[in-house]
DNA sequence: CTAGCCTTGATA
DNA sequence: TATCAAGGCTAG
């Protein structure tokens, strides 16, 4: 309709359809639904939907039922670390960049549109996770659903306010609690999962416009850490193809951000369902399904995996799913600078000796043996860049690490890298069996991605 | 409780 | 200094 009619409906609140007054909390919204939000994040506003929670939300209903109404602000992407737990008035947030990202795009795709006269999507297909809802689902064997387990007992503390969340201070040593915000306490279940994101929160590189050879504004995950590299780069002299590849790095604090609000939802599902909380095992299970999805989206927006037929994408991808989902942990680990504790994509911090009093003797094993490759690659001081290049290293690579044997000779550096490869390999092994032996005992939550991933590919052997 | 208008203040 | 997204205020 848009196309054919030219009218430009992004300037339509998405939330309830009225004109938008600017940006708020994360995207274009009207000044009425700004300020819905902000009472009930402000407040800790608790609502209950009197029908079956799908009423419509417009501008003349959206009185009507403000918990359909949260849920939708959820749903579109509004952003509830954006409601200031201080209060402070004034200023900009962290998202002042994606709103100019935002309008950049928008303006861009206007004049397209004008010179063109055909609506022109600015955005590649990068998928976004309301999109694809795990397509890949779709045509892996399907699986019979596990219910999530009775017998939860541990109750998740919620007592840490969004700056020391913000500031990575909150640890809790063997008590792993979600959200990331204290207002995000209060109980708005059933969202559609995975959370949907808003295209503009996409880094520049997924838009067309960059030119190739710069890294387009691109953020370095781990740009905090000062990289002591044997094998220093300036940027200038990198490698068109490393470029390229390092070009289609997600940002971490976005996928953080969406892993965390995602948890935070699925956490008052749960409890508005029943009174028990999360196990911490199940907390832990759907954090790697949410990793796998965003590792699923990102292989998906690289440049050469784009080429490939989707059954070869999805062969490849079911062929190293584990030892990306390993790879991830790990090299948040290298560059985190606390060896008591170890860091999760959701910024929360667990404390090691607890965690390992409390793991049996399979997950006990795998951490012990995670934490020394982890030390092995602070010892190679890797930069980011080359963790990515490690990554299409496992991705492109379904003969495992022997496949690079020759290509290595010669390259003492290269040779370390294969040996570790090897290691990961063994330590995504491991995490497969005690998944499995986990799965069979019923203890593993409803996690599609995670689960089809680990039977697609026993299935394959 | 809603929503329109007002004040504030870090950043471009 | 202007901008503009935060929070605040208040009549309806």
């Amino acid at each position: 309709m848009e196309c054919i009619y030219g009218v430009d409906l992004e300037e339509l609140c998405p939330v309830c359809g009225d004109n938008v007054s600017g940006y708020h909390y994360g995207l274009l919204t009207c000044e009425s639904c700004k300020g819905f939000f902000k009472r009930t994040v402000q407040n800790n506003k608790r609502y209950t939907c009197a029908e079956s929670q799908e009423c419509k939300i417009d501008k003349t209903q959206r009185k009507r039922c403000p918990f359909c109404r949260f849920q939708k602000c959820l749903t579109v992407g509004m952003r509830l670390e954006a409601v200031r737990a201080d209060r402070m008035r004034g200023g900009r947030n962290k998202f002042g960049p994606m709103y100019k990202r935002d309008r950049a795009l928008k303006q861009q795709k206007k004049t397209l549109n004008r010179e063109s006269g055909v609506k022109v999507e600015s955005m590649p297909p990068v998928m976004s996770p309301d999109q694809t809802d795990y397509a890949l689902s779709n045509t892996l064997p399907n699986l019979t659903d596990i219910s999530t387990p009775k017998n939860i007992m541990l109750n998740m503390p919620f007592s840490n306010t969004s700056a020391e969340y913000e500031q990575g201070l909150y640890t809790t040593p063997g008590c792993i609690s979600i959200g990331s915000h204290s207002p995000l306490q209060s109980q708005y279940p059933h969202q559609s999962l995975p959370c949907r994101t808003i295209k503009s929160e996409f880094p520049d590189h997924y838009a067309s416009s960059s030119s190739p050879g710069s890294t387009g504004g691109y953020t370095y995950t781990y740009q905090n850490h000062t990289i002591n590299s044997p094998t220093p780069h300036t940027g200038l002299d990198l490698p068109a193809l490393v470029l390229e590849i390092v070009h289609c790095e997600q940002d971490e604090l976005l996928v953080r951000s969406k892993i965390s609000t995602h948890l935070a939802l699925l956490q008052q599902n749960q409890s508005s369902g029943s009174n028990e909380a999360l196990s911490t095992f199940a907390i832990m299970c759907h954090i790697a399904d949410q990793t796998l999805f965003f590792i699923v989206e990102w292989a998906r927006s690289c440049s050469f995996f784009k080429k490939l037929k989707v059954g070869d994408q999805m062969k490849l991808l079911q062929n190293c799913w584990s030892e990306l989902l390993v790879l991830d942990f790990i090299s948040r680990q290298v560059h985190h600078d606390e060896q008591d504790t170890i860091l999760l994509i959701t910024g929360q911090k667990v404390g090691l000796t607890s965690l390992l009093t409390q793991a049996g003797v399979i997950l006990g094993e795998f951490v012990r043996g995670a934490q020394q490759l982890v030390q092995s690659l602070q010892k190679l001081h890797l930069d980011c860049r080359e963790i990515t290049c490690f990554k299409y290293l496992i991705l492109f690579n379904p003969g495992g690490p022997d496949f690079f044997a020759d290509t290595g000779r010669g390259d003492p550096r290269f040779s370390q890298l294969l040996l570790h490869l090897r290691e990961l390999r063994v330590l995504s092994t491991q995490a497969e069996d005690y998944l499995s032996y986990k799965h069979l005992n019923g203890e593993v939550p409803c996690n599609k991605l995670l689960i089809e991933m680990l039977y697609a590919k026993r299935a394959c052997d």
